[in-house]
DNA sequence: TCTTTTTGATTATACGCTTAATCAAGGTCA
DNA sequence: TGACCTTGATTAAGCGTATAATCAAAAAGA
């Protein structure tokens, strides 16, 4: 005969009650006080229950109050990669001090949803078909989506989330937070065009996802300033030696490249060819790089508003949670243009 | 009047079981089969459940599992830092990569306490008297406590918790995983004698703590091999050119150096009079840098096996929440020496 | 044939909390 | 003085699941 397990014993709000001398709706009344008062409760009884909640060390649970359908102040986070990125100077790591310091202003607690990854590849959102973040409020999800049908099945169950980064789902009003790359593109064009270039090459990824299309926009938007625009949608080992030669045959002066991949490739080219860069031809990168090279601020780019968007994501999230009935909070937030040497005057 | 917010109706288990024209019983059996069978299920029953939950698309609702369980899968990760540190290459960083990857193993969700911050200062366990930990099943606590009695408190209230690094406190016996540091430091003196080193200077930190009696420890358990050894606890500020010239007379040839800190204040020191770093004097520092500065490659030091650290964390909090009973659980973890070019043979 | 065991299920309760529905007591007001 | 409101509470009904306690029927054993 094995011995039974003995139980954790928690200090519950009953407890609580007890010791204050008054019922559990009232105990619960004093954790979570309410607009909508169905409960009212007295400035003595609240004394009591206060003190009581003190010497018996209470703590609400959050299962509990998830089950019931109360408010825990837990904002869960969710990565499909890992949520400490082994690489530190990762590109996702300003996002979480951003979430982070929005959290701690708004008096929030962060659950990390690490349960959630299967032996490898990439976490699921519904993991073995059940979904662990009920237990918070809301939820910020962070990262690329493998499959963007999680997101239209976590919006049916009515789950407060807001993602960082755009997305379009067809009949899904979603919340997200993200960098405005079409102002920021356009931004750079504009520049380009005062730098005295009129012949622009946009080199993209081939993958095309919301903040492509963003960026793509805002460089077309510029078409009218009597400038020759061109889009391609390539793999970095697309642009090699014929690649190179027939951009500049064209009479492309500058190229922006959506990555910092496509930026390191086609310099490499240009290098090969005995170039240099800007004096060849000038390279801005659309973005942030993932990982931090040795040598980012040699480069002319944009830059992304990471830990601003983290903490607007909290603040968007809690505000959706308030009111869900509102309807779903979009926000995009300015870019920066970092100068470099990568770009010159023609 | 506002429009009241349609709750999402979720498919229960009650559901699935009227469809199979079973009892909740059965349906809570066919999800989870325990060894300790105490409901038994026939091969018909289950066919016709599993057919009603495929096609009712069934997922079991995590949050009401875990009450009904008593566990909760959550472990809360308490820092009195900011839990993602700005600097990511910071000295604490590791230890959250191992938290997360134990996390990950062991099914667990992991809760920061972002919310206990006060405005300014270190946090506190016990942010208003309240304590928000009780939410979890257990914690790991990380970081150099300002006031040790809010760990006693802590334990007082039978709370589940596992400090890294060692902790010693007078009637209670706390969980702890630590760097084994009198070893390591034990390890760097022989090597030193192997050497030929002969008068050895170890310079500690005047600030002590449980790590710092282990490397004094780990440095005076080596007395025995005809070895002069001396023990000073100093500022780096006091680390200044009579002082080292003191040092040099007395015919040291090696400093143990107890941070980073000390190794560089000494080594500037040594600069000062015109010397270099081992030829005048050799230097291990007995510690990881708390933040890593460019050139800790050349320094001769040991490692602590951080990653490592946070995972057994994990675990060791798991074990002492799933059997309460057995005694606290005391983990140290070998360190290793790190070669570098502060460190000659004489 | 009568008792005992095994199999396959049901019922009922607990988990800790929120909240609608109630209610008692005292205060207002015509 | 009785009708009505306000205040400060209590009661009880969930939320979705797990599981101990039961139980009926069939199988096995004597």
């Amino acid at each position: 005969m094995s011995v039974k397990q003995s139980r954790i014993k928690r200090v519950t709000q009953s407890d609580v009650a007890a010791m204050a001398g008054v019922s559990t709706a009232v105990v619960s009344a004093v954790i979570s006080p309410k607009p909508g008062k169905t409960i009212r409760v007295g400035e003595e009884a609240e004394k009591r229950v206060r003190a009581a909640m003190e010497t018996l060390g209470y703590a609400p649970d959050v299962v509990a109050q998830s089950l019931a359908g109360g408010k825990r102040n837990i904002i869960g986070v969710f990565t499909y990669e890992a949520i400490f990125p082994s690489d530190s100077e990762n590109f996702f790591y300003p996002f979480l001090l951003g979430i982070e310091r929005g959290a701690m202003k708004l008096g929030q607690d962060l659950l990390l949803f690490t349960s959630s990854s299967l032996e490898k590849g990439p976490r699921s959102i519904f993991p073995g078909g059940a979904n662990r973040m009920g237990v918070a409020d809301g939820a910020i999800l962070l990262g690329e989506e493998p499959d963007k049908r999680e997101l239209k099945r976590l919006y049916d169950t009515g789950f407060p989330f807001v993602t960082i980064g755009r997305r379009d789902t067809d009949k899904a009003e979603l919340n997200w937070v993200a960098a405005d790359y079409t102002a920021a593109v356009a931004d750079v064009v504009k520049r380009c065009a005062a730098l005295g270039h009129r012949k622009l090459k946009f080199v993209g990824a081939t993958q095309v996802r919301e903040q492509n299309i963003d960026r793509e926009r805002g460089f077309m938007d510029r078409q009218a300033e009597n400038l020759t625009l061109s889009v391609e949608r390539l793999e970095t080992d697309d642009i090699d030696g014929a690649w190179l030669r027939r951009c500049l045959d064209d009479g492309n002066t500058v190229v922006l490249t959506e990555t910092f991949k496509h930026a390191v490739a086609l310099e490499r080219q240009v290098a090969a060819m005995s170039g240099s860069v800007p004096q060849t031809i000038s390279i801005v990168a659309l973005a942030s790089p993932l990982t931090r090279p040795a040598d980012v601020e040699r480069w002319t780019r944009i830059s992304v508003p990471r830990e601003e968007m983290g903490e607007v994501a909290v603040r968007n999230l809690i505000a959706q949670i308030r009111s869900p009935e509102n309807t779903p909070i979009k926000t995009t937030l300015p870019c920066g243009f970092v100068p470099g040497s990568t770009l010159q005057a023609i």
